[in-house]
DNA sequence: CCTTCATTTGTACCGCTTGTATAAAAGTTA
DNA sequence: TAACTTTTATACAAGCGGTACAAATGAAGG
C-alpha cells in the first residue's frame, strides 16, 4: 500500500483516538495530515472506509503479535494465554479499538458492521482454540461457552478494575483472575454437562474458506466498487463487474479465461484503472495454482 | 409531564429503535410526531436531551417492574432473580436500550455519558444486592466481582445465543445458565479467597445521598440550563443561577431564604419562566422538612 | 366578547457536515 | 519534451442540529 496512504491512516487513527470517530471531521483529517480533499477521496471512498482500513491494520497487527508470542512456547501453559490476552487488551486500549468499535458498530453502514462482526468471531475462535490447547479433552464440548464467557468477564472486569484503580493500572491480575475463573468453570461444566452452544456452530458462523479469503474478498469488493463509480450509468459495464466479482468469489475454480476476456472488453475505461483489479486477481489465482 | 411531550418521547423512541439514534434526524421526528421545530426545542434543549428523557423513562419502568416482581416473593430464591433478569433483558431488547446506549456512550456529550454511567452502576448495585439476598454470608466479600462478571457473561451469552437460535429465541435458559455459573463461581471464590474489587468501592462510586438525589439534581440542572439561555450575556444573571444550583446541591441544608431572594431578584426575566425552577425547589425542601 | 398570556407553528437562517465535480498545478516516466 | 497520473484548491450540493422570530392558535378570566 501507498506510503502516503498509510501515513494518512496512522494520523487519522491518532485523531480518532483523541476525539472519537464522529467528532473528527474530514476537514480535521485534511488539516492534520496535510492532504487535500481530492486525495482523501482518492484513497478512501468514504470516512467509513478509512475507519475500516484502521481496523484492518489493527487486527492484522494484533494477530501477528498473538502468533509471535506463541512460537517456541508451551501451548498448554495457561500463563502464555494470559500474557497473550494481556498484550491484546493493552494494544486494544492504546489503539482505542473497543470504543471506536462500539461507537460505530450500532450506527454505521452494513458493510462496516459485517466486517467488525467477523473480526469479533475470529477472536472468539482464537480464544476457543487456545483454550483447547490448555484444557483436556473432557472440556472440549464446553469450550465455546467458555470462550464467550471469557470475553464477557474480561471486558467487564477490566472496565471496572480500571475505574477503581485508575486507567494506568496494571491489568495482569485482572486477566489472570479472569482466565482462572473460566478454567475453574470449565472443570465444573465438564462434570455437570450443562451447555449453551455447541462448538460446531463456530464453523457455521465462520466457514473456513470464507474466512481465509475474507481479506481478498473485501479487497476485490472495494476495487470493484471503485470501478463502478467510473461509469455508473453504463449498465453493461456494471454487469460485467458484478460478473467478475461473483465468478472470482463463488465459482470454484474461477474460470480465469472468462475473467480475463471480460476485463479486456472493459479496457476502454482506461488501462490503468483496471490494473489494481487485474493484479489482485492474478495474485490470487497464481497462489491457488 | 406534558402529555404531548410524553407522546413525542414515545414516538421518537420508536424511530430510534427502527433506525438508530444517529440515523434519525430531527426532521424525521417532526414529521413522525407532527409537531413543529419550535415546539421540539421548547420541549427538549437538544436531541441528546430527548435521548436522555427516553433513557430515563426506560430506566424508571425497568426499576418499577423489577421491584414489583419481588413483592411477596422469597428474596433468597434464585429463580426469582432469574425471572427478574430475564424480564429486564427482554424489555431491554424491546426498547433497544443496549444498542442505543452503545451508540451514544462513546461518542456523545459529557452529561449524557455520565448519566448512563450512573445508570450502569445502579444496575450493578442492584445485582450486587440481589446476589446478597441469595448467597450466604461467606460469599459477600466476592459479590461485587460476581455482579460484574454476571453482567459480562449475560451480555455475551445472550448476544451469541440469539445469533445461534434466532432473535426470537427464548432467553430463559441463557439467564438461568448464566446465574448458575456465577453462583458456582461464588462458592469457589469463597474458598480460594481470590478477589479483584472490594464491595465497599460501590459506595464510593455511588454515594447514597448522591444517587437518591440524582433525579432531582439532573432536573435542577436542566431547568437552570434552560434559564441560562434566556439571557446568556447577562453575567450577573448567570452567576445567580450558578449560585442557586450550588446552594441547592451542596449546602446542607440549603438556605431557602437565600435561594428565594435570589429568585425574586431575577423576576424581571419573566415570572412564568422561573415557575418550573421554583416548583422543583419548593417540592424538594418541603420533602426534607 | 375581549384581553392577556403562553404555547405552537412555519419559515428563514447559521455554521457545520459528508461527499461530488473539476479545472489547474505538480510530479513522474519514457 | 510529451504523455500520463496524481494532487491540489475550490466551488458546490444536500443535509444536519440548532437559533430566531413574527404570526397564528389556544386557554382563562374579567
Amino acid at each position: 500500500m501507498n506510503d502516503r496512504k498509510q501515513h494518512v491512516i496512522k494520523k487519522a487513527h491518532q485523531l480518532f483516538i483523541d476525539k472519537g470517530f464522529q467528532n473528527t471531521s474530514i476537514q480535521d483529517i485534511l488539516d492534520f495530515t496535510g492532504i487535500s480533499k481530492g486525495t482523501f477521496y482518492n484513497y478512501f471512498s468514504s470516512k467509513n472506509e478509512l475507519l475500516m482500513a484502521i481496523f484492518k491494520t489493527a487486527f492484522q497487527q494484533m494477530e501477528n503479535n498473538r502468533n509471535a508470542m506463541l512460537v517456541g512456547q508451551d501451548h498448554s501453559d495457561p500463563e502464555i494465554l494470559i500474557k497473550q490476552i494481556e498484550f491484546q487488551m493493552k494494544t486494544n486500549r492504546e489503539n482505542n479499538i473497543i470504543p471506536l468499535f462500539e461507537e460505530v458498530f450500532y450506527s454505521s453502514d452494513h458493510e462496516l458492521k459485517q466486517y467488525l462482526e467477523i473480526g469479533n468471531l475470529k477472536t472468539l475462535r482464537w480464544a476457543y482454540e487456545r483454550l483447547a490447547d490448555i484444557t483436556d479433552e473432557s472440556c472440549h464440548p464446553y469450550l465455546l461457552d467458555a470462550a464467550i464467557m471469557l470475553r464477557g468477564i474480561l471486558q467487564q472486569n477490566i472496565r471496572l478494575y480500571l475505574k477503581a484503580n485508575g486507567v494506568n493500572a496494571e491489568i495482569h491480575p485482572v486477566v489472570s483472575y479472569s482466565v482462572n475463573r473460566i478454567l475453574n468453570m470449565l472443570k465444573e461444566l465438564s462434570i455437570s454437562g450443562e451447555r449453551l452452544l455447541p462448538p460446531e456452530i463456530l464453523d457455521q458462523w465462520l466457514p473456513a474458506s470464507r474466512t481465509e479469503d475474507l481479506d481478498f474478498r473485501t479487497k476485490i469488493h472495494s476495487a470493484i466498487s471503485r470501478l463502478k463509480k467510473l461509469d455508473c450509468d453504463n449498465n453493461e459495464f456494471l454487469q460485467k463487474l458484478d460478473f467478475i466479482e461473483e465468478e472470482i468469489i463463488k465459482t470454484e475454480p474461477p474460470r480465469k479465461f472468462l475473467i480475463d476476456s471480460v476485463i479486456l472488453s472493459m479496457a476502454n475505461i482506461g488501462e490503468n484503472k483496471l490494473a489494481e483489479l487485474k493484479e489482485l486477481i492474478d495474485d490470487k489465482l497464481l497462489e491457488k495454482a
